[in-house]
RNA sequence: GCCGGUGUAGCUCAGUUGGCCAGAGCAGCUGAUUUGUAAUCAGCUGGUCGGGGGUUCGAAUCCCUCCACCGGCUCCA
């Protein structure tokens, strides 16, 4: 007999070699027809292995991540097999499961071409053999034989995986006929895999490295029950319909030209109007934080980056110099802010007691972005940073970098943006010597972020490996609407620069001193960061932020003149107002001031004309009753009010 | 940049075995209606069918090429 421990520490007593699935169905039937996976001493396992030593186990159904982890993975090895049966000789990749489903990597057989047209039928050869309820079978296979295996089957891929793993760890799954290397776990038979969707189909280099050869990856997903699919799809359907891009376009927020060129976004009027609402929020906060604003140009001299050393490690894929026509000179369009910063720094001398500088500017860059590449606002070759730079001394290192996460925690809030990530990238572990600056700094930046994260109670993953050359930082991100993750605002120290413009202060020692640059972008850029606030909020911006806060309706010609006069009124009292003044009925009015996210609606007919009020109705909850035009006003603005307060 | 897909009026879309002057709804314009909380009615205007080249008696439709967009991959100072 051996014990099991079960999550809730009670232990119960088994013959050696029950299974997980026996483990279910001793406590209930219903739950051994659930479990799809069970994890064994934190190792997740087929519910069919046979457990031969004490143990501590989880049972998982799909509901928790592991469950999905496994029900997704055995759903791409049924598209394996799938695609196997209808494309003979297609070679297999990775076909791992994802946070939202899985994919497979495949190289069709005899040069075949997948195209979305062809999901549908892969679709249909999967729910087939699902049906047929073939079961997921482990076998520990030594290297020698999985090599003749996969020798034979003339999969390089595989070959080239095995190659990586250790002689003894190695195992296959079968199901039917289709065999596949695989740590697993798997489901205990294809049966429970009830609904599929393959939902899309793209390249992907073989090992993401694109040098290597394109496979052809198919993402899918899949649910025991069809009518969670149909949610999943539905869902996806609604992300859909936030997508920055079409509300972008329906609200009349910016444009692309294909004539002013791909990846070069034009702000709309409203578009402009919401995006200088949320720069002058930043300044005034900014100004609170003891930030100086500067402005500097578009251009600058090849020197420039030459000195700062993007020249060097971007000047390539960048967009190529403009030449001065009598001189010959080089300017690049400027890809950042920073080395012009580092000038107007280099004006004077600096003292110790000047420190530190914080020198801000929306300043817009450019970049030459691959084309396929570009998407919306999120991804484009012409954007404008929230940039600052902060020079300080090293011993004031910490303190600011904690102001500037007070600077962005506090924007979030107010966007009510609260569902980020935050991620340190900190130095490779083991080689420090691809990176710049002397390791006491190093040691002395990276002890500082970790604190200040700590000290505000940040939850944040440590990555290493991922700092920049010249310094570590701090980068905090979003998802969109249809789930892909954006990076925002960002922290980053600065070893490098100071070092290669020579910047130094003189210290109360009188000797000069080399200050550390901390660069910082809130939003991150301002195209990203609208792109990201559209989807938040689906378009309904908040009232402070908002275009257009109301729009007057008169009911009929009749009321214009009133409706003009109440127009007035708003305008006087700094309300950002419009008016209908079509010939339409109010039906109708209504409907499109809904559809252009107003936030409040105004509707104006005789009773109000006489009364000398309006008639008040809020986007998407409805008629709030009637109230004077005082009343409205100070309501409107008490509104604003709230939402900005700390 | 790479793989796959898409590209018809300002917007959303129909039109593929190649064949009357290329269609609809919305928007716009004109007129009627004077309206009470998510689409009033009628008429009119509007399109080099992404650009260029080719095949054909004939091309939105087939082929080539370029461009843009979409889904990913790679990249991201």
């Amino acid at each position: 007999m051996i014990k099991i421990t079960f999550p809730d520490n009670s232990i119960r007593e088994y013959e050696s070699g029950v299974s997980g699935y026996d483990i279910a169905r001793s406590l209930s039937n219903s739950l051994a027809k659930d479990v799809v996976a069970v994890s064994v001493n934190n190792e997740i396992w087929d519910t069919t292995r046979p457990i031969t030593t004490d143990a501590q186990i989880k049972l998982h159904k799909f509901d928790d991540k592991e469950g999905k982890y496994t029900f997704w993975h055995s759903s791409a090895h049924l598209m394996a097999e799938a695609l196997e049966a209808l494309y003979p000789g297609t070679k297999f990749g990775i076909g791992p499961a994802i946070d939202n489903g899985f994919y497979y990597d495949v190289d069709p057989g005899n040069g075949a071409v997948i195209t979305d047209a062809d999901l549908v039928k892969i679709e249909e050869k999967m729910k087939d053999l699902a049906k047929e309820g073939l079961p997921f079978t482990r076998k520990a296979i030594s290297k020698a034989d999985v090599t003749k295996f996969f020798t034979q089957k003339g999969d390089e891929y595989k070959l080239e995986l095995i190659n990586e793993l250790e002689d003894g760890s190695i195992t296959l799954y079968e199901q039917g006929n289709f065999t596949d290397l695989c740590r697993g776990p798997h489901l205990p038979d294809t049966r429970a895999i009830k609904a599929i969707k393959l939902l899309n189909i793209a390249g992907a280099y073989w090992r993401g490295d694109e040098k290597r050869k394109q496979l052809t990856r198919i993402y899918g997903v899949s649910f025991p029950k069809q009518k969670m699919l149909d949610d999943h799809l539905e869902l996806l359907e609604q992300a859909k319909a936030r997508d920055h891009r079409k509300l972008g376009k329906e609200l009349e927020l910016f444009t692309f030209s294909q004539t002013v060129g791909q990846g070069l976004p034009l702000w709309l009027p409203k578009g402009t109007a919401l995006r200088e609402r949320l720069q002058d929020f930043l300044k005034q906060v900014q100004r609170k934080y003891g930030y100086e604003q500067v402005m500097t140009p578009h251009i600058g001299h090849k020197h420039l980056y030459e000195t700062s050393g993007h020249y060097a490690k971007y000047g390539k894929d960048s967009f190529q110099p403009i030449t001065t026509p009598q001189e010959g000179e080089e300017y690049l369009l400027k890809p950042m802010n920073c080395p012009h910063h580092c000038e107007i720094y280099k004006t004077k001398p600096r003292s110790y007691r000047d420190l530190p500088m914080r020198m801000a500017e929306f300043g817009t860059v450019y970049r030459y972005e691959m084309s396929g590449e570009l998407h919306g606002l999120t991804r484009v070759r012409g954007f404008t940073q929230d940039d600052a730079h902060i020079f300080c001394r090293p011993d004031q290192l910490k303190d600011e970098f904690k102001k500037v996460i007070d600077i962005i925690l506090y924007i979030f809030r107010i966007l009510d943006f609260n569902d980020f990530t935050t991620q340190i990238s900190l130095r490779n572990k083991t080689d420090h010597s691809k990176y710049i600056g002397s390791e006491e700094n190093w040691e002395k930046a990276e002890t500082a972020i970790l604190e200040a994260t700590q000290e505000k109670g940040m939850n944040t993953i440590i990555e290493y490996g991922e700092a920049a050359f010249y310094g570590p930082k701090l980068d905090f991100m979003v998802k969109d609407a249809l789930g892909r993750s954006w990076q925002l605002g960002t922290i980053q120290v600065d070893y490098n620069l100071p070092e290669r413009f020579e910047l130094e202060y003189i210290g109360s020692d009188d000797q000069k001193h080399r200050p550390v640059m901390i660069h910082r972008a809130p939003f991150g850029s301002m195209e990203r960061f609208v792109a990201v606030l559209i989807e938040h909020t689906a378009g309904k911006f908040p009232l402070w932020l908002a275009p257009e806060q109301v729009v007057v309706l008169p009911i009929s010609e009749k009321f214009n003149e009133y409706s003009e006069k109440v127009l007035n009124f708003l305008n006087n009292c700094d309300i950002r107002s419009l008016i209908d003044l079509r010939n339409e009925k109010i039906g109708k009015k209504i409907r499109e001031s809904e559809l252009k996210r107003i936030p409040y609606l105004l509707i104006v007919g005789e009773k109000e004309a006489n009364e000398g009020t309006v008639s008040v109705r809020k986007q998407s909850e409805g008629d709030q009753g009637s109230m004077t035009l005082e009343e409205f006003s100070s309501f409107i603005k008490q509104e604003v009010a709230k939402q900005i307060a700390e």
